[in-house]
DNA sequence: TACGGGCGGGG
DNA sequence: GTGTACGCCCGTA
C-alpha cells in the first residue's frame, strides 16, 4: 500500500545487522506514523598511488573490534567524483553500521590513504542521498507492521519518493517551568520545580492552557492543576505531553534549562521520563552542565526557539539581549508579566495564597514561547528545505554550518565530494591567519550639502560569482583565461570554466531573484509569506558565503578566496570613487561597499547617469545602486584629532528624518539626557539651525544648573558582571550595589544598577546615589555637563568651528567654580 | 597589547 | 552520537 506523510524527526536503529532509518511523521489525518527504511552507511577513499589489488584484499579481510559488532566493509565500488575541481576515481566503501565508518576510515587512513565524508552524520547522509526535504510531503510504498516497539504505527517502506515540497500544519506544545530559587541561585539538585506551564492549540484551534503545581492554595483559574508533590508533578507533566501528543515541543532555553532541570528532578525522584515514541527517555544534559547539550525526545521535535533566534534570526533584531522579555517585545509586541520572581520562594514557603500571579506569569511565558515558535516556524522550515537537514539540527546551527550544509546538499547534484574538516593543528594554523577587510575613505570633518549615496548590491556575493572565485579556480593550471586579483600579483582565478563553489552561490542568488519576482506577482498573502521566508533564508546563506570561505572550521576553507574577494571590493569602490571625482563629484566618504558624493554644481539626474555608466562597466552580477539623495550630512572628527572619524556620521533625508550611524548616543551607560542632546543638536545642525542648536544647548545647560532636568533623564545604568566581592576597582555602580545589599537586597551578576550623581565633594563613586533616594535639586549639574553633555556634542560643534568654551562659556565658569 | 577565563539564556 | 559551541567581554600580566 501507499501512504503520504510529513517526516519531522529522524532516528536510526540497528536491527538484526540491518541499519534502519526511522522517520517520525505526521499523516494528513493528523495522526502519527513511523516510516522505517533500510539504508547503508558509506564513505570514500582516495587511493592515489596505493596498489589497488592489495587495497581490495585488505578491505575484504578488514574487521576491527567494536560494539555492538566488529566494524566491517560490506561492499565497495569505484566511482568518479570531483574534489576541489579535480575529477577522479574514488573507492566508495560501505560499512556494516554508522559507527563503523569512523573506525574503518581511521584504519584505512593509517595505511596512508585519505578518506572523505567519514564524519557526516548518518541521518544527514541519508537525507542527502535520498534528496528528501524534512517537514514536506513524501510518499512511501510498503506496509504497516504490527509491533509494540513504538507508541505509533510502524510502516515498513520498500520505496520512498519526495512527493511535493509542501509542508503541513504542525501541533505545537510550549512548556515553561518555574523553580524554587533563593537569591537567583539555580540549584537543580536541591531546589524543586514548583510549577510547569503548557500552552498550545487543539485541533479546533482552541487554546490549551495548563499550569501544574504542587502547593495547596485556593486557585481561581481553571487552568491551574494542583498535585500532591513534585514527583506527582513530574508524572503529570509526562501525562500532559503524552495526551496532547504534539509533533513539536518548544521552550525558551529549554536545551539548557527546562529539560535538563526536569531530567535532574526526575532522576532525584526516580521517575522515568520515557516520553520518546520508541519508549526511550528524555535525553538532556544533567550534572550541572546546563550549557552543553541538546534536549531530545525521540519522535517529538524539540525546538529550543532561543537557539534559532540567537544563531540565525537574532541578527535581524535590534535587541542586544536574547532574553524572552526583550525578544518577545520586539517580535510579538508583548512583554512578560511583571511579577517579583525573587519572592516566589518566600511566597511558596509562607504565603501560598499569593501564588496565583506566579501561575499566570508561568503560563504567560509558555504562551510567549508558543507564539515565537509559531511565528518563526515558517522561516525555520524554509531553512530546513533549503539545506535539507532535520529541523532539530538546523535551528542549532550557526551560519557557517548552515552554509556548509547547503553546499553539501548542492554537492550531491554536482557529484562533488566534500573536503575534510580541518584537524586541531589545521584549525590552530587557520586561526593565526587574517585578511585585509574593506576600504574606508577617511572623511574630512564638516557639514555637507547635497549628498548622494551609492552602494553595491550584495557586494561580496556578486564579486565571488562575477570573478569565478573559489578554491577550484584559484591558480588552476592549465588555464587560458586568467583573472588576476588587484593588489595581489601572485593571485589569479581561472575563467575557462565555471566551478562548483561560485556556481552554488550563483544558483543561490538567481533563485532568490526568481522568488523576488514571484513575490511581486502573487496575490495570496499566505504564498507571499512563504516566499518571503524562502527569500530571507537564501539571502542569509548568500551573505554568509564570503564569511564561510574565511571561517577556520570550513571544509571549503580558502583564505586566498576570502582575501581576493575583499581585494576586488576595495578595487571597485576605489575605482567608483575615482570615476566620480573625474566626473566632477566631490567625494566625501566611502566604506566597503558605499560611497558618498557631494553634488556641488551637479544635480541628482547627473548622479543617476553616473550610476548607469558605472554599471555598464561592471562585470556579471555586480551592480551599483542609488541609495538616496540627502540634503545635508555631517561628519565629525576623531576625538582630539583633525582626522574624520570612520563609520560615524548623520544624514538628513528629504522628509527631514535622520539616518544616524556610529554616534554613541545609543549606548547604555549614557544618560537619556546625553542621548537627547546629541540627537537634537544633530537634528538642528542638519536643518541649518546652527544658532538654534547653540541656544538649545545653552538653555538646556541653564536648566540643568537650576535643577530643572527630570531625574529619569539623569539615571546612569551599569551592569554588575560578577559577584560583588570579586570587584577590586570600586566603581560607582559597585558601591551602589553594595549599599543595596546592606539594605537586604541580593544583587547577582547581571543586575543593572541605576544611579544618579549628586552634588558634594570627594570621588565620583562617593557621590553616586540610588535614584529613588535623590532629592529634588540634589543632582550634580557639573558632572552631567562635563561627563555627559559636553562629550556628547563637542565633536559636533567643533565641526562648525565652535570651540567648547564658546558654547559653554558663561556656564563653564560656574561649573569650574564648583570644582575648585 | 596579548592571553585566559567566563558568560550567555534560565529562576 | 559517523559527537564535543563560539564569539564577545573583562581583567590581569
Amino acid at each position: 500500500m501507499k501512504i503520504t506523510f510529513y517526516p519531522y524527526d529522524f532516528d536510526y536503529k540497528l536491527k538484526n545487522g540491518k541499519v534502519l532509518v526511522y522517520l517520525y511523521s505526521k499523516l494528513n489525518d493528523g495522526t502519527k506514523v513511523c516510516v522505517v527504511e533500510q539504508h547503508q552507511p558509506f564513505f570514500f577513499a582516495d587511493l592515489k598511488n596505493f596498489d589497488k589489488t592489495e587495497f581490495i584484499q585488505r578491505l575484504q579481510t578488514l574487521s576491527l573490534a567494536s560494539q555492538p559488532e566488529p566494524a566491517k566493509v560490506i561492499s565497495f565500488e569505484e566511482i568518479e567524483k570531483e574534489l576541489i575541481g579535480e575529477k577522479k576515481r574514488f573507492f566508495k566503501i560501505y560499512a556494516n553500521y554508522p559507527k563503523a565508518v569512523p573506525i574503518l576510515a581511521k584504519e584505512i587512513q593509517s595505511w596512508g590513504i585519505e578518506c572523505y565524508e567519514k564524519d557526516v552524520l548518518f541521518i544527514h547522509r541519508y537525507l542527502r542521498d535520498k534528496f528528501f526535504l524534512p517537514m514536506t510531503e513524501i510518499e512511501a510504498e510498503g506496509q504497516y507492521l504490527p509491533d509494540s516497539e513504538l507508541c505509533v504505527p510502524k510502516f515498513i517502506a520498500s520505496s520512498l519518493r519526495q512527493k511535493s515540497p509542501h509542508t503541513t500544519s504542525w501541533k505545537i506544545l510550549a512548556i515553561d517551568i518555574e523553580t524554587y530559587s533563593l537569591h537567583k541561585e539555580i540549584d537543580f539538585k536541591n531546589n524543586p520545580i514548583l510549577m510547569v506551564a503548557f500552552y498550545g492549540l487543539n485541533e479546533q484551534n482552541e487554546e490549551v492552557r495548563k499550569v501544574i503545581t504542587w502547593k495547596k492554595f485556593p486557585a481561581n483559574e481553571k487552568y491551574i492543576e494542583i498535585v500532591e508533590n513534585e514527583k506527582e508533578l513530574l508524572l503529570a507533566v509526562k501525562k500532559t505531553i503524552q495526551e496532547y501528543s504534539p509533533e513539536i515541543i518548544t521552550g525558551y532555553f529549554s536545551d539548557g534549562f527546562d529539560f535538563p532541570y526536569l531530567k535532574a528532578r526526575a532522576h532525584h525522584h526516580k521517575v522515568t521520563l520515557d516520553l520518546g515514541l520508541d519508549h526511550s527517555e528524555l535525553i538532556a544534559g544533567t550534572q550541572g552542565d546546563f550549557r552543553e547539550g541538546e534536549a531530545k525526545i525521540k519522535g517529538i521535535l524539540h525546538i529550543d526557539i532561543l537557539k534559532f533566534i540567537k544563531y540565525i534570526f537574532g541578527k535581524n533584531l535590534k535587541t542586544d539581549s536574547y532574553s524572552l522579555d526583550n525578544v518577545a517585545s520586539e517580535l510579538l509586541g508583548h512583554q512578560k508579566h511583571i511579577v517579583d520572581l525573587d519572592s516566589l520562594a518566600a511566597v511558596w514557603d509562607r504565603k501560598p495564597e499569593l501564588l496565583e500571579p506566579f501561575c499566570a506569569y508561568n503560563l504567560h511565558d509558555a504562551r510567549l514561547t508558543y507564539k515565537l515558535c509559531d511565528k518563526l516556524l515558517f522561516d525555520i522550515i524554509e531553512f530546513c528545505k533549503i539545506v535539507g537537514l532535520p529541523l532539530f539540527d538546523v535551528i542549532r546551527m550557526r551560519f557557517s554550518r548552515l552554509v556548509e550544509s547547503y553546499i553539501m546538499k548542492r554537492a550531491m547534484d554536482h557529484n562533488v565530494l566534500a573536503p575534510n574538516k580541518p584537524g586541531d593543528d589545521e584549525v590552530d594554523r587557520r586561526m593565526e591567519e587574517s585578511i585585509q577587510g574593506g576600504f574606508v575613505y577617511q572623511p574630512t570633518p564638516g557639514l555637507y550639502k547635497d549628498l548622494v549615496v551609492f552602494d553595491f548590491r550584495s557586494l561580496y556575493p556578486t564579486i565571488i560569482v562575477s570573478h569565478n572565485i573559489g578554491p577550484e579556480s584559484f591558480r588552476r593550471e592549465p588555464c587560458l583565461q586568467k583573472k588576476s586579483v588587484p593588489e595581489k600579483e601572485e593571485y589569479w582565478f581561472c575563467q575557462d570554466q565555471r566551478y562548483f563553489l561560485p556556481l552554488v552561490l550563483e544558483e543561490l542568488i538567481n533563485r532568490r531573484a526568481e522568488i523576488k519576482k514571484e513575490i511581486k506577482k502573487t496575490a495570496s498573502e499566505q504564498e507571499k509569506k512563504l516566499l518571503e521566508a524562502r527569500s530571507y533564508a537564501l539571502k542569509i546563506l548568500a551573505n554568509s558565503f564570503y564569511g564561510y570561505l574565511g571561517f577556520f572550521g570550513a571544509r571549503w576553507y580558502s583564505l586566498e578566496c576570502a582575501a581576493s574577494t575583499t581585494a576586488f571590493a576595495r578595487y571597485y569602490i576605489k575605482r567608483t570613487i575615482q570615476k566620480g571625482e573625474e566626473k566632477g563629484f566631490k567625494v566625501v566618504y566611502g566604506d566597503t561597499d558605499s560611497c558618498f558624493f557631494q553634488l556641488e554644481s551637479k544635480n541628482v539626474e547627473e548622479a543617476l547617469n553616473f550610476l548607469k555608466e558605472i554599471n555598464a562597466e561592471l562585470p556579471g552580477q555586480m551592480e551599483l545602486e542609488f541609495e538616496g539623495y540627502f540634503p545635508r550630512g555631517i561628519f565629525v572628527s576623531i576625538k582630539g584629532r583633525e582626522q574624520g572619524a570612520k563609520k560615524k556620521y548623520a544624514l538628513l533625508r528629504e522628509n527631514s528624518t535622520m539616518k544616524v550611524t556610529g554616534f554613541e548616543a545609543v549606548r547604555r551607560n549614557w544618560s537619556l539626557l546625553a542621548k537627547e542632546v546629541q540627537q537634537e543638536v544633530l537634528r538642528l545642525i542638519l536643518l541649518d539651525k546652527k544658532e538654534d542648536a547653540v541656544i538649545y544647548v545653552r538653555t538646556l545647560v541653564k536648566d540643568l544648573k537650576q535643577g530643572k532636568i527630570p531625574l529619569f533623564k539623569l539615571v546612569l545604568k551599569t551592569q554588575i558582571t560578577r559577584e560583588l566581592s570579586q570587584y577590586n576597582a570600586v566603581n560607582p555602580h559597585v558601591l551602589i550595589a553594595r549599599q543595596r545589599v546592606q539594605k537586604g537586597e541580593r544583587i547577582a551578576p547581571g543586575t543593572i544598577i541605576e544611579y544618579v550623581l549628586v552634588k558634594g565633594s570627594g570621588l565620583i563613586r562617593e557621590r553616586a546615589k540610588i535614584p529613588s533616594d535623590v532629592k529634588e535639586g540634589e543632582y550634580d549639574p557639573s558632572y552631567y555637563l562635563y561627563h555627559q553633555i559636553i562629550p556628547a556634542v563637542s565633536s559636533i560643534f567643533s565641526v562648525l568651528g565652535y570651540k567648547e568654551d564658546e558654547i559653554f562659556s558663561d556656564t563653564t565658569q560656574i561649573g569650574l567654580g564648583k570644582f575648585f
